[in-house]
DNA sequence: GTGAAAGCGCTAACAG
DNA sequence: CTGTTAGCGCTTTCAC
């Protein structure tokens, strides 16, 4: 791979501003305490030569980074299925950007990729890493956690519902779902279904626990199992009809299985909201406003959400065991015309 | 932020086993010429003390920094309205990882944004760049230029047409409007419709040129402007049902806008593809594949684009005028139900 | 073959 | 306030 060219040095601008390397560095790191002549100067000489500081020398001296990884599991359906990571990205990437940090994006495909990625972070590359909502089993949370790498999650970790030390961002998963249900309760319905998302990721689950708060006597043939897929909906919306004909609601644990829903409503010849009501969750703006008719559904603050972790990250405790920060924004409820 | 804990030094190695640091450095770095017999003592100290060599300190005397950026144009439309770059991505990060190289990821917004990812690459902190295609207009490509960075681009750069030093990998788009139209016309149908993507972007333009190659006297009422987006695709075969309500075929020039076509056509109670067949470009499979009905599209390999991309750039020549090299990919004519 | 020594470019004490 | 001085951990001649 080719060889960066050569670029002017910190010596180089002291020589030509007539000062010192340090004077140059307090400088060209915004430390106070520069006599104003002397600062413009550097500056001066700074612009001339076009110097910009060797982030590897400054890294060989300070031991940070300015670099925190993204790890994204990609089996995760989401990844190619609907906008969800590239918002969150979009989020982190602009807090990232704000504070002139590096954003190393690590994707993993099989177990192997476990290794490789605990080995990344644990050789101390980068200053924190990002990691986004893990199904019960996944072993990366040990992996890093022996790392000692300043961890955000994103999304509840299965295993931190205890005290702990965990870090993550999350919405208000169950909350949501109380609003989504309560809507179609609201709207005179009876016999609302649920379509769960994997039930291996804790998002899912405080979704279906949310709707269950609200529908305690439930028929379980009103819950059937999805995977945040359109296909998943589909099947689940499927067997809802088979089981209990005389559905009038379905709450999708998300937008893409909504559509889903959607589809094989309208194949079956029911109309929606006159004799089912859809709601779904995220508010996935492609998904939910395309959706016929449009969803109405749970909104949550993805982009925000992203920033957030970033935000926690750079921000948050120091060293192996940071103090515990766990930030559950709130959802809305987002009228459309499907229910 | 947070520090790295304290890691083993290459001295640290180099002592436990009884060697000089070069020695450790060589067996590290998989240099021929030590002593089987020292280097497995290296090997176990090495793996003894989980020594894993620091990055920072190897870049600064290597002048390499084992990284490239990707960026993104982010107001591009495909971001977040299919899958795409998430495939491309993927492509990419196998093909890094498979080499240890690190990706770190550039998002832009705004215009803002160009100066500061210019700035990033000016600054020599990567080996080289992955940048997606760009609009007609972009000026990051002069900034690259100027930067000096090597570069590979995803999707032929407008400017790119003449000779040249411009890298890209690409797909025969003009090659796989060529087998849509050829296939609907080998349906017998006569009045083809076109809708384009957004055309201040070559791979649209190429669809269009394509298209127009096959269909030499075709009423310019039968090309309508799309943007690669749903809403985009509905509204133009809106105009086009309009203007020309005996259409009997339809290429659109991707996946998502062709879905929107599929949606407007149902609505308007025309049966596809026996009133109307349609066909698609990309071959996404959670669009073509879900869509109703499932689409015939043209198909090019996304994520190995995504792949010969980062190849290129690791493999290629070095220097800033590396010599010119275009890969363009064949495509292939994916038969569902729509045509 | 292997080791000793010289930096890569920068920051961070410490003097002055 | 500013300059001087030591390295950070690694690769890379150059001797041995």
């Amino acid at each position: 791979m080719p060889q960066a060219a050569a670029r002017p040095t910190l010596e180089a601008v002291a020589a030509r501003a007539g000062v010192s390397r340090a004077t140059v560095s307090r400088v060209v790191n915004g430390e106070a305490g520069v006599r104003e002549a002397l600062a413009a100067k550097v500056r001066r000489a700074v612009k001339e030569l076009g110097y910009v500081p060797n982030r590897a020398a400054r890294s060989l001296v300070t031991r940070r980074h300015d670099a925190v990884a993204v790890v994204i599991a990609e089996p995760e359906t989401r990844v190619f299925g609907d906008p969800f990571f590239a918002l969150q990205l979009r989020g982190i990437s602009k807090e990232l950007t704000a504070r002139d940090v590096q954003l190393v994006l690590l994707l993993m495909e099989g177990r192997d990729d476990h290794e490789r990625v605990g080995r990344y972070l644990a050789g101390g590359h980068v200053d924190g890493a990002l990691v986004f909502s893990l199904h019960l089993d996944d072993p990366l949370p040990g992996i890093i956690h022996g790392a000692g790498v300043p961890t955000v999650f994103g999304g509840r970790p299965g295993w931190a519902d205890g005290a702990g030390s965990v870090r993550y961002v999350d919405c208000d998963n169950r909350g949501g779902a109380h609003q989504a249900v309560r809507h179609l309760v609201g709207l005179g319905r009876r016999r609302v279904a649920h379509i769960t998302g994997p039930l291996d990721q804790t998002s899912a689950v405080d979704r279906l626990d949310g709707y269950r708060d609200l529908m305690p006597g439930a028929d379980p043939a009103l819950t059937a199992d999805g995977d945040f897929t359109l296909a998943g909906g589909e099947q689940a919306m499927r067997r809802l009809l088979d089981r209990r004909p005389d559905v009038d609601a379905v709450f999708a644990a998300n937008d893409v299985s909504a559509s889903g829903a959607l589809r094989v409503l309208r194949a079956a010849g029911r109309r929606v909201p006159q004799d089912v009501a859809v709601v779904g969750f995220d508010d996935m703006l492609p998904v939910a406003e395309q959706a016929e008719p449009p969803l109405t559904t749970v909104r949550q603050e993805i982009e925000e959400m992203g920033r957030l972790m970033a935000a926690m990250l750079l921000h948050g405790g120091q060293g192996h065991d940071p103090a515990a920060a766990r930030v559950v924004l709130p959802t809305a409820l987002v009228r459309r015309e499907s229910a």
